[in-house]
RNA sequence: GGGCGAAUAGCUCAGCUGGUUAGAGCACCUGCCUUACACGCAGGGUGUCGGGGGUUCGAGUCCCUCUUCGCCCACCA
């Protein structure tokens, strides 16, 4: 570590009123780099015979071509948070950083680029093409992660991984080759969902369904031997009528009884199909008829498959008209090479020449749609590997209802429950050249195997005569092993595995819960016999002000490093962490980021002026500890801001929650504890605003001006609180903190915040009584708003009663400075008055010399009266009726007398006042 | 079509297993350059807790129903 230099002395010009960020940000990060704080040591961990507790974090890899946008950064944020978080508590943390090769993003992303060039992927061939991709990757790839190093992510940059990198690589093997031996994958000949722009098939996640107003065509088959008698159809996909092998009926359905058996003359092809009978077809819908299109229908192949059908294909795989396979005659000249919507239209046309088409309907229905290019899906009968999903499914399953893993917020456990328990099997070939190639060679005797290394001889033959398989994996096949091969899978005795596997955490958006978490979830068990994590994070997304989500074609994003620029990372993350409810998603406003970061803005330059404060006033000359402190000597302020950090502490940690599960599953109580980020970021920041700045702060100046040992005593407490409300806040804002933390007086050289003790509760007590002179304060206050007394004009208050007004009087200064008020203790003097009472049963009394306005005054007071008459008619209510004194707790009833005790005693006094006034 | 969730201040949202007089940030209004901070300080809540019904001593909180949104899934062509 290289030697640090001690902070210069403190002088005011060093510290303006704002926080330079910038400055801060390149020199924090660079120290942390350069101390190596978030490197993760294997052998620090328990698991490893080590003294900490591991806590593992594996990033959401983003795609290696991706440029960072405000949902990354909402992501990083909270993994950064919680790792800081970790870290500060003790534990040997792991946040391991990386991208994804993106199989179809990528290729699409370098296919636009040959596009510029006027080339394309064929014209240049495959090995040119993977080339030229990871070519792109080398120079372009992973700008993200040097992007979010921008937001202060304290991930281990050193254990960097890739999807596509050989280590990764040969996880993706095994763990291929271990399926295709245990009998869970397999070739299938099926219709499977084909992406005619992308040229690849896709899984049925890949497919997603986009409403879309279309029209149901009623076309009439003619029976081939009877023209006048015929069936009518009804499609929303009248151009695969070319492929049409016969028309169903329900057995049952009376309408077509005579038919089934007959021929039908198929329009435009005029072919002959015949009229069968399946319980598939619904009555109900539609004319009760149904054209089976085995090869462009996944439904109609099944039909087809169980009659025995001929399967016609006529769509191209570029989704163009042609006789394809087992097709010929099928598709007239006139439609061939025509696009499928083209042709959709010319079919159309002649059906209604031909006076085949009955009517066309509006109909509203799903189309599915790349979810990588949007292009409209074609079912499409082929040959691709998959995997069958059942086995793999259940302990997946498993683990989600019996809390070895929780998903936050519990919604998502019903989705995902619902989804594993309907699975169907994952399509994982794709027809594309970017990414990791299906390690299957087929031999000459048509042996088709799995190799773990590249064959030289079929192990089934021995001939040597082998092809690989062209097509390459789903890139979520890389990504469902993530947990695993990050951290040195297959190899079982690498130490990161042992010491950082299974994680804990996943922080993700839940558009990937079936594509990603889910999957990682069963392959933990495929191959590791045990859950990745035990605990799923789903957050928000980001939306604009209209709901929408941000994204790059709706013009509608906010780039996080235009808001670092303006008003730092600290902001940025403070923004988004408030503003984040458990799965709430968060409301920005593009077009005005000066009000959409304000909170994160103003927080980060008032924390910025509360330290200039202390670190002026304190100076940097020794300072005590809180240890070392004499109890005797801490005031009741001292008291109340000790005892107020206890009680902020442990608000955070309650809304932090615990960090793991204490034994091998969350019990019930513990599923969805935690991970409450707002909550813990809103006690922190009221603790050191609303606390720390705007009662000890202002009660310490007068302390602090005055040489002598409660000038000691102050600075001691000062320091401590501040110290600690720092490191409460540091993992929501690293940088702001670490820099008044170096500064503190007393810090080591070399000490980071970023490594510094997590606080926990000191058990300070005695400071209630702080309460009292806080509601006297405010009360005055409002007194002299009200009243609109000038802060310049001096007023004075009465408490009448002694015994109470005693415990005001040693702090009759901050009264005097904060409310500008004197206090007397003893009976106020006669005439107009104002007049509060105030919870802790204190009265005060403002004679404010001729400036009330007694009407005034009594309208108040007889209204506050009424108020308080109200709510005690009902709280007398209440106590007076039986049932509830006989049901209701002990505790509730008793505090509720006690309640009816105080505000018949305030009711009285503002009676007594309103006579005394009011006449 | 099936399943799930939400509706609380002008906006975005907290309000745990029913129990003080329903809160925060932003916005807004009033007054302040009180020498850490005007990106600040002090004061101000502007609410039939979506409608209706029910359970209960007591409902923003539990149940039913209606309305309106949102999400997930889905082989009615």
């Amino acid at each position: 570590m290289p030697e640090r230099s001690a902070p210069a002395p403190i002088a005011e010009s060093d510290l303006p009123t704002h926080f330079d960020f910038a400055a801060a940000e390149a020199a924090i990060g660079q120290a942390w780099d350069d101390a190596e704080l978030f490197r993760a040591q294997a052998a620090r961990s328990r698991r490893l015979g080590g003294e900490r507790d591991p806590f593992t974090i594996l990033i959401p890899p983003p795609n290696v071509t991706a440029v960072l946008h405000v949902g990354h950064g909402l992501n990083n944020t909270v993994q950064d948070v919680l790792t800081r978080w970790r870290r500060m508590a003790g534990d040997e943390v792991l946040w391991l950083p990386g991208t994804d090769h993106a199989g179809i993003a990528t290729q699409n992303v370098v296919e636009k680029l040959l596009a510029k060039d006027g080339t394309t992927r064929f014209d240049i061939g495959r090995d040119a093409f993977v080339a030229r991709t990871e070519a792109f990757v080398a120079e372009t790839g992973g700008i993200i992660l040097q992007q979010l190093r921008a937001i202060g992510a304290s991930a281990d940059w050193s254990r960097t991984a890739y999807t596509f990198s050989p280590e990764l690589s040969r996880a993706v093997r095994e763990a291929f080759v271990r399926l295709y031996e245990r009998g869970l994958v397999y070739r299938g000949h099926r219709v499977i969902h084909w992406c005619p722009r992308c040229l690849t098939s896709l899984s049925d996640e890949e497919a997603e369904f986009h409403d879309s107003q279309g029209k149901l065509y009623h076309i009439r088959y003619p029976l081939a031997d009877d023209p006048s008698q015929g069936i009518t159809i009804a499609t929303t996909r009248p151009e695969t009528l070319l492929a049409d092998v016969a028309v169903a009926v329900h057995p049952e359905d009376g309408r077509y009884a005579g038919l089934v058996g007959r021929t039908l003359r198929l329009p435009v092809a005029g072919l002959s199909i015949p009229v069968i009978a399946d319980e598939y077809v619904e009555r109900e819908f539609g004319t009760g008829a149904l054209k089976i299109t085995p090869a462009h229908d996944a439904n109609d192949f099944e039909v087809g498959k169980r009659h025995g059908l001929p399967m016609p294909v006529v769509i191209s795989a570029e989704g163009m008209m042609g006789e394809i396979a087992d097709a010929a005659g099928r598709v007239p000249e006139a439609y061939a090479g025509l696009d499928r919507f083209e042709a959709r239209r010319r079919i159309v046309a002649q059906l209604e020449r031909d006076g085949a088409l009955v009517k066309a309907e509006p109909h509203a229905h799903s189309v599915r749609r790349c979810y990588r290019c949007e292009a409209v899906v074609e079912p499409r009968l082929s040959d691709q590997w998959f995997v069958r999903m059942a086995p793999l499914a259940q302990p997946a399953l498993a683990a989600v209802k019996d809390g070895t893993v929780r998903l936050l917020p519990e919604k998502w456990e019903k989705v995902y429950i619902n989804w594993l328990d309907s699975i169907r099997d994952w399509n994982i070939s794709r027809q594309l050249w970017w990414g990791h190639r299906i390690p299957v060679w087929t031999c000459a005797n048509g042996h088709a195997l799995a190799y773990r290394e590249n064959p030289t001889a079929c192990a089934g033959c021995g001939s040597t005569t082998l092809d690989q398989d062209p097509d390459v994996l789903d890139t979520w096949f890389s990504s469902w092993l993530w947990p695993i091969s990050t951290l040195g899978w297959p190899d079982e005795e690498r130490a990161d595995l042992k010491a950082f596997f299974p994680s804990d955490v996943l922080v993700t958006a839940p558009d990937i819960l079936f594509f990603w978490v889910a999957r990682m979830i069963m392959a933990g068990y495929a191959f590791e016999d045990r859950a990745p994590f035990h605990t799923v994070y789903l957050h928000g997304v980001v939306r604009d002000m209209k709901h929408r989500k941000m994204s790059k074609s709706l013009g509608n994003g906010i780039d996080p490093l235009d808001v670092v620029a303006r008003y730092g990372a600290d902001a940025l993350r403070w923004t988004l962490i408030q503003g984040m409810g458990l799965g709430v998603d968060v409301m920005l406003d593009p077009d005005d980021l000066d009000k959409s970061f304000a909170p994160g803005r103003n927080f980060a330059t008032k924390l910025w002026n509360i330290g200039r404060f202390i670190l002026l006033q304190v100076g940097d000359g020794a300072v005590t500890s809180r240890a070392a402190l004499d109890a005797a000597a801490l005031t009741l302020t001292d008291r109340w801001i000790l005892g107020r950090l206890d009680a902020t502490i442990a608000e955070c940690d309650a809304a932090l929650g615990p960090a793991r599960p204490a034994g091998a599953t969350w019990p019930v109580e513990a599923r969805q504890q935690g991970m409450r980020l707002d909550a813990y970021a809103e006690a922190a920041r009221r603790f050191v605003w609303n606390e720390l700045a705007d009662w000890y702060v202002e009660a310490a100046k007068s302390r602090l001006a005055q040489p002598g040992k409660d000038r000691e005593v102050a600075r001691a407490v000062l320091v401590h609180v501040f110290d600690h409300g720092l490191r409460l806040l540091h993992p929501i804002m690293p940088f702001v903190t670490e820099t008044l933390w170096q500064r503190l007086p007393g810090r080591a050289v070399g000490a980071f915040l970023a490594v510094a003790p997590w606080p926990r509760a000191g058990g300070t007590t005695g400071g209630e009584a702080f309460d009292v002179v806080r509601e006297t304060i405010d009360a005055i206050r409002g007194l002299r708003a009200e009243y609109a007394v000038t802060p310049g004009q001096p007023i004075r208050a009465y408490v009448a009663d002694a015994r109470r007004g005693a415990a005001l009087a040693d702090s009759a200064a901050l009264i005097q400075r904060l409310a500008r008020c004197a206090l007397t203790i003893g009976p106020a003097p006669a005439g107009a008055a104002a007049h509060a009472v105030l919870a802790s049963g204190l009265e005060l009394v403002l004679p404010l010399e001729g400036m009330v306005d007694v009407g005034k005054e009594c309208a108040r007071l007889r209204g506050e009266l009424d108020g308080l008459a109200k709510q005690l008619d009902a709280l007398r209510g209440r106590l007076g009726n039986a049932s509830f004194t006989d049901k209701a707790p002990a505790a509730v009833v008793d505090a509720e007398r006690a309640k009816e005790r105080e505000w018949a005693g305030r009711a009285d006094q503002l009676r007594k006042k309103v006579r005394e006034l009011c006449g």
